[in-house]
RNA sequence: GCGACUAUCGUUCAAUGGUAGGACAUCGGUUUGUGGUACCGAGAACGAGGGUUCGAUUCCCUCUAGUCGCC
């Protein structure tokens, strides 16, 4: 079931749920300043253990103190473990990598070098690079493999959970963190297309928060995701065990989609209980010259979808690339630092045509935008309730 | 006015006496905890007329248009 919507203390600021971040995976959001992502009203990034780690690589982040300062970015960030690079690196080339039980080894793709992540090593990475949330190395398999595997690697992934709860319990010490300063901690809930599976890989993963002190005194996890792929072949939305598991997160624990979604499946993700979200369709769909827009009455089908769950189209995404915006003078309207922008559709047809950077930065500034309005949106919905 | 050269998808270049190929453009599709300025697919052309030939986009002639050169 939806959730109330509450205000979580982080040490770079206080986020409200649900919200949206987008993935600045290589401590940038590709193409756009920093100044553009804060006009767009978006206030939290995704930034990416896997890809930092390599490049600049952690001596440079930890010399020059931390990726909010390297990024020069004051608001709140969360970092990913980097167990779905390299699940998904394996899953594209199975030369790249294998998964063992002391964690994940794998090929940079920077140098080729020879690479071990360990749960400990994810921690204390993802501990020096200084964010605001952090994610447990999980071991993700695609819905398409058998039982057994998909079983052996929630398995594994409670396992590593264990190990991470521990390390980060360690940096606590270490580093003196208190419950004010100290990084939220993320699980992530295992086991493909299965509902026991999930059942499993929720109940091993809390018991393993009561077990295990997280250095400051906690028996939860601040947050519990939904790990592995959540759209099936067809690429439709696995309705029934998002449902299924986001009933089996504690109220304690934000309830975390990672990687979702269209629009679309955010609201109906929003619905069954699920608060934070992270994709790359806003700034990809951006570059790629798509455009998300609002239909008319958007706010008003959203709620209707949000109280009712019948969906009607309350948007829909144009190809800006086609001729047919030659000469489109119709307005493109674009946050900027003091206010907003606009733009024609013409103007960045042919942005796209020439290939000038400007174009897909127009368009992935205007989707960010048009996901920042659809979170506040749905923030203003759950409160008048 | 004379001479040479050229004429092929929308554009720009290929090839060929017997179902004309690429690139860019056009249209459509893919992208969901970012190896994506990417990938996949479709439609689209032999300047006009005559001749040689079983058969001509190809060889020959005329015309038209363009480019270059010379007066």
């Amino acid at each position: 079931m939806q959730r109330p919507t509450r205000t979580i203390h982080t040490p770079h600021g206080d986020i409200q749920t649900p919200f949206f971040m987008p993935d600045a995976t290589r401590a940038s959001v590709r193409g756009l300043a920093r100044e553009d992502v804060r006009a767009t009203g978006i206030t939290e990034m995704v930034v990416n253990t896997y890809h930092l780690m390599l490049q600049p690589g952690m001596d440079v982040v930890r010399r020059v103190g931390g990726v909010h300062a390297l990024m020069g970015w004051e608001r709140p960030l969360l970092s990913d473990s980097g167990g779905y690079q390299v699940y998904s690196l394996i899953h594209k080339n199975a030369q790249l990598g294998t998964i063992v039980e002391e964690g994940a080894r794998f090929r940079s793709v920077v140098d080729g070098s020879q690479h071990l992540l360990t749960p400990e090593k994810s921690i204390s990475i993802q501990a020096d690079l200084g964010v605001d949330m952090m994610v447990v190395l999980d071991d993700p398999r695609p819905n398409t493999a058998s039982y057994d595997d998909i079983a052996a690697a929630v398995e594994r992934t409670i396992r590593w959970a264990a190990r991470c709860r521990r390390a980060y319990a360690t940096q606590a010490r270490v580093r003196g963190w208190t419950q004010e300063t100290r990084p939220k901690l993320f699980a992530v809930i295992q086991g493909g297309p299965y509902a026991e599976l999930r059942t499993r890989c929720a109940q091993g993963l809390v018991d393993v928060a009561q077990r295990i002190d997280d250095g400051c005194g906690n028996t939860h996890w601040d947050g519990i995701g939904f790990g592995g792929r959540h759209i099936d072949a067809q690429g439709r939305l696995m309705e029934d065990v998002l449902a299924q598991t986001a009933a089996l997160i504690p109220e304690t624990s934000l309830a975390f989609a990672l990687g979702i979604g269209t629009p679309e499946d955010i609201v109906r993700c929003v619905r069954m209980g699920w608060e934070m979200f992270d994709c790359v369709i806003p700034t990809h769909e951006g570059r790629h010259g798509r455009a998300f827009m609002w239909t008319q009455d958007a706010r008003e089908r959203i709620a209707q979808f949000l109280t009712t769950g019948t969906y009607t189209p309350f948007y829909n995404y144009v190809n800006v690339r086609t001729a047919t915006h030659r000469t489109d003078m119709r307005a493109l309207h674009v946050p900027i630092h003091n206010g907003e922008a606009t733009y024609t559709y013409a103007y960045v047809h042919h942005l796209l045509k020439v290939n000038d950077p400007l174009g897909p930065a127009i368009l992935a500034r205007h989707n960010l935008a048009f996901y920042a309005q659809l979170m506040y949106i749905l923030r203003s919905q759950i409160m008048d309730k």
